[in-house]
DNA sequence: GTTGATGCAAATCATTTGCATATTC
DNA sequence: GAATATGCAAATGATTTGCATCAAC
């Protein structure tokens, strides 16, 4: 389990936070995904081995990870939000507007654009998780 | 008025829909709001001049403009989307995750790793109005 | 006169919150 | 046993939709 990497009991005993099954089960749930997971998408999954998991309850839990950097939330634009386990390197997605494919991309195609910025506007562009909205090679030609 | 030369009349005209007073008003009030708007700050606005004005013609104005592209949203993450009148030179805005703060910079930043990820991966990201997160210099050194 | 646009009210959809109960420490 | 987390139900806030009426062409 990915997660196991993060010493995530670690982390929630540390700042405070208990250790419960519902939120081992979500993040087993987000790690067992695969990559990125709608809300949606990790509720249904997860309420499979706790018929009694509430939506309220993985939205705490979510944020919680959010905030103690376990898990790395972004909006691809679909109206639900996705999470997925947070990994050392960042990296980010391409999402294309007319197929709705998504592809990620490492994080050296943005290093070059977040110096500059930087340098330029004294601005720190949080790269942790970006998400970047066009045409796939596929729908390019397709018009 | 800003949007007198994009020729929004015609832009309508041509695609097959009316020109109708609260079309007009919507964009004016657009125009005249400076740079980008909520879409409530729209509807106050607008709501000045004409009393009558409904919230669902204006998110329906709002799409068709959008959609023809007269007018360039953002999700700036503030829960409400923000417009703001399509100019021929593409911008984008950072948005300060702590004070909230937003600027405006210029494509040039960005072409580097546009053309790097069309180059790589196939993929043309849309660079027309986009938003970027992190810490405006002031927040970097607050901490 | 036809067709598309508007205003109104009600419906959705994602997300949040209050509170009594259950669980962790 | 005290404090935090959960489940439930109800609230919120942005956006959408059905429909009768009204305005544009």
């Amino acid at each position: 389990m990915t997660h196991n990497l993060l010493h995530w009991e670690e982390r929630l005993w540390g700042a405070g936070h208990r250790v419960t099954k519902q939120r081992a089960l979500i993040l087993d749930t987000i790690c067992g995904g695969g990559g990125h997971m709608t809300l949606g998408n990790i509720y249904a999954r997860a309420r499979r081995a706790d018929r009694a998991l509430d939506r309220s309850t993985l939205y705490r839990a979510l944020r919680l990870f959010v905030d103690l950097g376990l898990v790395v939330a972004a909006d691809t634009g679909k109206g639900e939000m996705t999470y997925e386990i947070a990994r050392p390197e960042p990296h980010h997605h391409l999402v294309c507007r007319r197929c709705g494919h998504e592809q990620e991309i490492g994080d050296a195609a943005l290093a070059a654009m977040v110096t500059g910025i930087e340098a330029r506007h004294g601005f720190a562009v949080n790269t942790d998780h970006l998400v970047l909205f066009g045409l796939c090679a596929t729908c390019r030609v397709v018009g």
